[in-house]
DNA sequence: AGTCCAATTGAAATTAAATCTCAATTTCAG
DNA sequence: CTGAAATTGAGATTTAATTTCAATTGGACT
């Protein structure tokens, strides 16, 4: 369970589990996969466990540093996280009209990537796709 | 030539030709291919033809419209540029140790990427893969 | 349960990137 | 040349994220 996962990271690196981590915790969970900081903020704001928003961008990197959370994208003006607990890797469309984003995953684009890796004796640990265009609803 | 290129685009679109326009547009193509906004405001402060912050970013918006230049996505706090003409589309990968920037294209790739896009109804209209890792001389 | 101390917190200030405002200036079609 | 429309720049503003630091808290160890 993410708790426990979240829990294991913090005592491997001497750090503790307080009550305002632990409202991060939840409220990432509790969210849609994917959101913003400020989101995520007022959500916790208007929850009955509380944080601050410097605690929230504090959790928030520890998440992502324990693999719990990843960063997505870098499109717009701030970042947008994506909880990836107990999901399958995968790359996203962004539509540039409605923000719509589009999950998809594709054995053959992980293993052309492989590939490309070998070819440049590259080692790949993680990577990011992003395809931005028109969605469905907003092509003419 | 790029000056041509941003010439007729700016005609198509009724917009004019400054020149702040013309200093921004000279400075990208001298500078290194991957460049930050800020990074290129001051060069041009420090050279011939100056054009404010203000300017410096309404022409980056409009070379990339232009398609002479592209946003490439990054991991740290503001954009990162790429001046693009001439140049074939290409993405990369980049060393977690050293920070090398490895440009690849791959066809098979982007044929990869426009069946997905079919399959999800999607327009894609442009995309940044990054994959990260350990390149050559940091693995091991 | 109590002590201790490093880790943590929050409010507010700060940094940083990017955009906006608007009077003055410039471009360029006619 | 002229004039309407586009553009500019200085500085204010917005937005995202980080830092500061005195006060508080978690939890290891008795």
């Amino acid at each position: 369970m993410h708790n426990k996962i979240f829990q294991n990271f913090l005592g491997r690196k001497g750090l503790k589990m307080t009550r305002e981590r632990f409202a991060v915790l939840e409220e990432v969970f509790s969210a849609p996969s994917h959101f913003d900081p400020e989101q995520l903020y007022a959500r916790i704001r208007a929850s009955a466990l509380k944080a601050s928003r410097a605690s929230v961008y504090r959790t928030l990197s520890l998440l992502v540093e324990s693999g719990l959370v990843e960063k997505v994208s870098r499109s717009g003006r701030g970042n947008i996280y994506e909880h990836t607990y107990g999901r399958r890797h995968h790359d996203h469309m962004i539509c540039d009209v409605c923000g719509e984003i589009i999950e998809f995953y594709s054995e053959n684009l992980e293993n052309l990537q492989l590939d490309i890796c070998g070819s440049n004796n590259f080692e790949g640990m993680s990577h990011t796709l992003e395809i931005r265009g028109h969605c469905e609803n907003c092509r003419d």
